[in-house]
DNA sequence: GTGCCATGCGAATATATGTTCGGTAGAACT
DNA sequence: AGTTCTACCGAACATATATTCGCATGGCAC
């Protein structure tokens, strides 16, 4: 009924002032130090704007409760923290392995990207996969370790990708190369050979963005 | 005077209601809550408790404040996700760089490690450098990578080390072996030669233990 | 102007919450 | 047995905190 998401001055700087002092005291302020703090007149006020910003879904209050007021920024800072990816499985020449649209299942696990090797605000639609077998040695990727991909259904000449073979149900890495109504894929270690396929029979399903060792 | 950091049934009981309290509410219990849900006859019991648990450091509490309790599980928390090592700067062939030792500047940076890459339990000591050049290349590691290294002064046969050179008071990274009293520095690259200097004008920095790509 | 409404003020009120204190029961030690 | 200590109980107490209510102000539409 109201759209407008607009707060007032004293609202935001409420607002502000809670998420500051939950940050350095684990706890929220009561509302007379929110007064005192701001310099707010009267208690009365500061209740005024809260019941607003309850409203507007800006934080959540428990009645009667000293020291009630919650704000999702607890939550916010955790995930802000943890930056994460769904670690999807294993992929080697040959095993197929679930879509990354299925991660509806819930039991996905998760590991950590720092933010030096995916920037936290480009992490969307990337998921992690460990590699089996040395396909890719020479794009400097090994067995064993963990490379993140984010999900795409096309690519340029050269890119790195996860690559579903539709006839054989099987994903692999490898460097795509588009080549008129064929698709080469081209493993990066010299004594392999390339694959070329239907371009109708692939389905790109993702690009390296990412590597990540342990030795 | 007390080493025993043992908690009484009672004490870990209370502990583990406010953690569950905070994570469920994002405030902090009252005292007379934890009594009431816990089935204790007087809130100075749990006061009593309070007290033995702020002395071993498990929660702090700010005196006469509604909910003044923050269990240190959010930094704790925190910690436990940051698995960070400080990040020390570029090594190429020829700079040199500070010593892993001079971690005190206070200015240092920190990048997070995945506990995929390195274990959580086992991050003592290790710390992080980003490559410049191509002379690992064929161990797999390349310009721009992140490199894990783990301080240490001695190196089996054929580990991959940072070392530093006394004489050109340079570090580089190399694998590592020890021919009678020279040591070899070989390159893991085969367009580049190997490196010989006597063992006593090469000291070593750190084995690399992980790797870490953005691309 | 008149009325309406968002915003603010101040004080009174109710109660939620932390603190203190005198006392008890049992375990451990002398 | 006497002493001391830990852990607990119950109740009184002090105050920190939220709530409510009547009133003031200023902008704005009619």
């Amino acid at each position: 009924m109201q759209p407008q998401p607009s707060l007032s001055n004293r609202q935001r700087e409420i607002l502000g002032y809670i998420e500051q002092f939950v940050d350095q005291h684990n706890y929220p302020p009561a509302i007379r130090q929110i007064q005192e703090d701001l310099g707010i007149s009267s208690t009365s006020v500061v209740v005024y704007n809260l019941n607003i910003l309850e409203q507007r879904g800006m934080l959540r209050r428990e009645g009667k409760v000293s020291r009630g007021i919650s704000i999702s920024k607890v939550e916010a800072a955790f995930e802000a923290n943890a930056n994460q990816v769904p670690f999807l499985g294993t992929i080697t020449a040959g095993s197929p392995l679930p879509d990354p649209e299925d991660l509806s299942s819930g039991t996905t696990e998760y590991i950590d990207v720092p933010p030096e090797v995916v920037p936290s605000n480009k992490l969307a639609n990337v998921y992690a996969l460990k590699v089996r077998g040395y396909s890719m040695v020479d794009a400097l990727i090994a067995d064993g370790d963990i490379v993140l991909l984010r999900y795409q259904e096309t690519a340029q000449q050269g890119d790195m990708v996860a690559v579903r073979i539709i006839s054989d149900n099987s994903v692999t890495l490898k460097r795509f190369y588009k080549e008129g109504d064929k698709v080469r894929l081209q493993p990066a270690n010299v004594t392999m050979d390339p694959i070329y396929v239907p371009a109708t029979n692939v389905r790109i399903q993702g690009r390296v963005v990412g590597v990540m060792r342990s030795m």
